[in-house]
This record gives structure tokens, sequence and C-alpha cells, in this order.
DNA sequence: ATTCAGAAGTAAAACGATACAATGCGCGTG
DNA sequence: CACGCGCATTGTATCGTTTTACTTCTGAAT
């Protein structure tokens, strides 16, 4: 391995100014022309890559961002994770994941993870757990800048990037209610869930503008902690056995939207023909359903991204000494119409 | 930060003797019993982190292993990657993500990221592209052991993981055949990828076996190198047009299959009542598709696990200054038999 | 009494960068 | 002609570990 000092040697120059030129900080604008030229010439023949350990351990600075994910496995936390790392590589910075496989009893040991590997800020994006409160106790112990999201901790130091989930499902009951329909069903989500609330709030006050009733017996409620999915089954199966008619269905999230059609195919029906049905989320997948979902996108991509760019700048308001307030964004969703929804039937 | 001097003052020995017993190697045992306690009473009170920098800058040493993927958003990977964290983790690695995004012009950044954070081996998910002929010269030219998950590299120095792709075919075409089907349609798999011939071998050595004849009349094949998804839907929409009855189909993978069930249910089928369909892979979502899918289940913890078993053992080699001949494990695919399926009409 | 072997530990030199103060050197100026 | 000044560059200490090669002490054997 070829070290600074080599380079140095090749070039007639001391191991300084060979420093100064390859960071190319304001210091290199000391150095003549010629010199840097050279420096960046000879560095190149001889395949030069500066040691991040003797960098990092002299300067305390690790030029990492810590990323802790619920779930590497799920789509949202992928598409997130992506987002991030495109941003920060655009800014000197890579990031360092911490997966805590669903598992909330690894929260200490990916903490742990992180801050052995000198992370300057951590980006955490939120689960069903108590992530966040710990989060927080971490975190203002320590200092160490960090937004989270998916979830927003209103007047605290810690920065957030959420979605609007109140937008989004206003626009999923528009949706149906421009296509004629009256009698709908409801899937809620679990309780301890934030976006549960949010995403229900949206909706009655959708339905007090336009005066559509919302019928109780139409409404079901998730009960569980785990997978939406098997949850979702069941209660479309029990919603299916009230008798009671619906022309159309608004799931919690796309996998209990999946469960749901899953359960009225299975019975015989039709989507969207007997009942349209519109999820949240927008994963991957829904676009290849059967049938295809119509759904409410929420911009993941848009939601790493901030989230790096506002550590990006904690970073550097940090490092120059300075406060930086907390920061909080909210996206707005979109609706994307697919297959699942048609108009009511004459 | 509290450094090793400082937990050696406390304690009041040499800095020496608290690397000795922390890193609990074969020099900690010259440190008697007393000593050895004390040292970590003090280092855990006072929180004592080794900064990592200088111990890898000293050592020479990362203690991680790059992990290079064609796209974490692809559950594929993203399952692997998994097995991998929780493998590398128990012996004291860690692991450095490169996400190649799809796009393989990012090949050269990627690698140079994971050279740069100078890790000890690299692990990479193999894709459509030309890969691992680059990852090959890089590999041979540096020095560092490596193993390819998903591609076979018969007689050269790179370790590598595979599914057993004929047996899989082979279970999922005789799945068929015990359920009465005998005019059976095939989507054929891209032809620049391994898998493709692979597994369409398994089907015709099955088919010879049990003197099944294949039409060719029902076979497609994907061209495109994209989502196999967007071209299965059109090549079993031409397939219905041509008007040749079958009662089953076997599909390249998971999404091949979704796409054709969807094209199904288009046309007024219903699967598996009218046609039975077998994918590939078991992606997480074949168990929420509707119809829950039939298909051929690659372990790929299994995979994951044994790759980092593999560079584990790779890189004990060459520390230890041993030649250490490449391997190549194989693992066995499972048939998961799903609501896709069902015995043909009578 | 001298030597020796192990036990229990230590001092100091790396590792490869960056930070900081300091240097030589023309050059314009009073 | 001494003086200060900016320019282009340099020498060296330092970051926090690990590693190598000692040192010191104790007790037993010769």
């Amino acid at each position: 391995m070829v070290t600074i000092r080599e380079v140095a040697g090749k070039c007639g120059v001391s191991v300084t100014t060979v420093s100064m030129v390859l960071n190319n900080g304001p210091a290199a604008r000391r150095i003549s022309e010629p010199t840097r030229k050279r420096i960046w010439r000879v560095a190149d023949r001889l395949g030069y890559r500066p040691n991040v350990f003797a960098r990092s351990l002299r300067s305390k600075r690790s030029y990492s961002v810590g990323v802790m994910v619920f779930d590497i496995t799920d789509p949202y936390c992928a598409q997130i994770l992506r987002a991030i790392e495109s941003h920060l590589q655009t800014s000197g910075y890579f990031s360092v994941l911490a997966d805590l496989q669903n598992d909330p009893r690894q929260f200490q040991r990916c903490l742990s993870l992180l801050l052995e590997r000198r992370v300057e800020a951590i980006i955490a994006i939120a689960n069903w757990t108590n992530l966040e409160t710990k989060l927080l106790a971490e975190i203002s112990t320590r200092h160490i800048p960090a937004v989270i999201i998916g979830r927003e901790l209103a007047g605290n130091p810690i920065s957030s990037v959420v979605v609007d989930n109140e937008a989004g499902t206003r626009q999923a009951l528009q949706h149906l209610y421009e296509l004629g329909h009256s009698k709908i069903a409801f899937i809620k989500g679990p309780r301890d869930l934030v976006d549960s609330a949010q995403r229900w709030h949206g909706l009655e006050s959708f339905a007090d503008e336009v005066r559509l009733t919302i019928d109780p017996q139409l409404v079901v409620e998730i009960k569980g902690r785990n997978s939406t999915y098997a949850e979702g089954y069941q209660l479309m199966e029990a919603l299916l056995e009230r008798n009671r008619a619906f022309t159309a269905l608004v799931a919690f999230d796309d996998l209990t939207a999946c469960a749901a059609i899953r359960a009225l195919t299975k019975s015989g029906r039709v989507v969207p023909r007997d009942c349209s049905v519109v999820g949240f989320d927008d994963i991957p997948n829904s676009a290849f359903y059967n049938p295809p979902l119509t759904t409410i996108h929420q911009q993941l991509e848009m939601q790493g991204s901030l989230g790096a760019e506002i550590v990006e700048e904690l970073i550097r308001a940090s490092t120059e000494n300075r406060k930086s307030p907390p920061r909080h964004r909210k996206v707005a969703p979109r609706l994307i119409v697919r297959e699942s929804t048609c108009p009511r039937a004459a």
C-alpha cells in the first residue's frame, strides 16, 4: 500500500504539501498550480489512496453517518436507505448500516455498533417499538445530531421527516367518493402506531366535509404488532360475515389491502367490480399485485433525501460550533390510481 | 471520549497491560486474574470504547467485509445481506454495504468505496451484468479474498455459493406432473443469465424421464434485461393468443409468475382452477399474492450464511499466511406448495 | 551463593495521516 | 540597506492503539 510519504518523496515535496493539495481544502489555494498538478499526477499514477484510519484518527472525524433501520428486508426501509446513501455519497459522507432485524432488543447492540464506528450523526427509520424514546435519551446524553424518519416528535431536540398521513387518507377517500362510492368499509391501523390515528383523522375530516357517514359496523381495527397481512385477512373475512353491504374499502396500508383483496377474491368477489380497494404506502409490489393496487404513494426517496440533507446541515453546524435548531419536515403524499378501484356499479 | 491511557491511569497499570487484557488475546494469559478483573471493571465503569481508527491503523486490520449488492431494494439482496450480517456479527466482523443500484457503471465507484474502507474480503451478490468478470480481474490483482453468491465460476480462484437450479425446476415440474398436468406451458428466462439455462435443463431432464413432451408452441422466452414482470405479462398474453390449450405453467421466477397470473386473471381465467402456476425464488410477497404462489424456495439465509462462513475462513487463512483453495457450495432448493396450483380438472 | 525460569508487567516505537507554527525567500518601501 | 510582508512550503508533534522487546521480581534448583 502506497502512503502519502511515498507520494511526497516522488514529488520532491513535503507530506504536508501533498496532504493539503489532495484534500483540496482552502489551504490548497496557497500551493502553486504546477506543484498541485504534479502531486495529483503522481498520486494518481501510484494509485495512492489515503488511509481512512489514519485520517480519521488524526482529524477526529469519521465522515460517516449511521443509519438505523428496523428491517432491511422491508422495502420501506430499503428505499429510504438507498436515497440516503445516494445523497450522502455526493457530499463525501458514507453510511454505516445498522439493522434492528425487527427486534427491539437489538437496539442497544446496534447503537453501540454505530457509536463504536464513531458516526457523526444518526438517521433512524422509525418502527413499532419505542425506538424514539430510547434514541432520544441516548442522543441527548451524547450530543449526536440525529433525525428520525417516519415519526414526528413535536417540540423536542431530535429532527424529523414524516409523510403527511392526513392528506394521504383524504386523497384516498376523495378518490372513492368521486367514483360514486358511499358505502365504504375501513380497516384501521393498530392503536400504538402514530400513523394510525393520523390516517384515521384524515378520513374522518374528509367524510365530515362531504357529509359522508361512516358506518361503525363497517370499521374494523388491527390489534397486533406483527405483519398486517395475516390480521388484515382475518378482519376482512370477519367483515364479510357481518353481511353488511359495501362497495369500497380503505385499508390501513398496502399489505392490509393485499390481504383484503385476497379475502374478497377467496369469497368469490371480484376486485374492483364488486369492491374497490385502496391502500397506503405504494410498496414496490403494489404495482404488480393482482389486481395492481390503487394506493397512496409516500415519497420515500424524498424522505431519505431530506433526512440526509438535515444531518449534513446538523454536522456542519456542529463542526463549526454553531447551534442548529431541530428541523421538522413533512412530505406530501400522492394518489396513484391503478386497477383496484373503479366507479360504483350503476 | 475516554482513552486507554485513562483506563490505565485509573488502574495503576500501563496501557500495554490494558490493551492485552481487553483484547483477551493469548497475551492476556500473562496477566494475573485480579489485575484483569480490575481492568475490566474500570473500563466498564468509565464506558471505555477502543478507538477503531487507532486500532485499525496500528494493527493493519479493518475487521470488516465488503458486501456488494446489485440492488438493495430487491428482497433477494436484502435477505442475503441480512444473513451475512448476522453471521459476520457473531465473529466480530462487520459489513460495509455497497449498493450498485442496478447500474453496472457504478461498479468501479463501489469497488473503490470498499477498497478505501480497507475491507478484508468481498462478498458479491451476482446480477445480470458482467460483474463477475470485472470482479475477478480486480480481485486477482489485489489479492482480496472474495466470494460471489448466485453465480458459479467453475475452476477459477473466486469462491461461490449457488442454488441448485436444476433440482429446483425438477421439483416444480414433478409437482405439476403428480397433480396430473401434461399440457404445460413454460416461460424461459433470459439467455444471458446462467440461471436460465440451468433451470431449463432441469425441466428438460425431468420431462425426459417421465416421457412428458414439451410442446414448443407452449414455450416462450424472456429477452429483456429489466424487470421480468412487464415482459412476463406480455409473453403470457401472447401465449394465450396462440389458442393452444394448457392447464399449467412453469414460470422462470416469481415475478414472471405473478405477471402471468395477472394476465390469466385479466383474460377471465381463474388461477389455479383454469391454470396452475409455479414460480421460482419464493420472494417475500409470494406468500401474500392473490393467489398465494406455489414456488421453489431458495434458502437465501443459508446462502448468505455460507458466503460469510467462506470469507471468514479465507481471511483466517490469509492472516495466517496459509493458502486456501476456493470453495464452491451449492444449496438445495425446496418446493413450497401454496394456492396457485391444484390437480388438473377431471 | 549463584543461576535460572517463569510470572507479571512496562517503555517505546510504530501505524499514516493532519494541524500548527515556523521557515526561507524575493520584493517593495521608507 | 534594514524591515516587514506575503507566498510557497516545510518540520514536527499528535491522534489512540498494538506490538516488540525488554525489565523486574520471586522462588526453586544446583
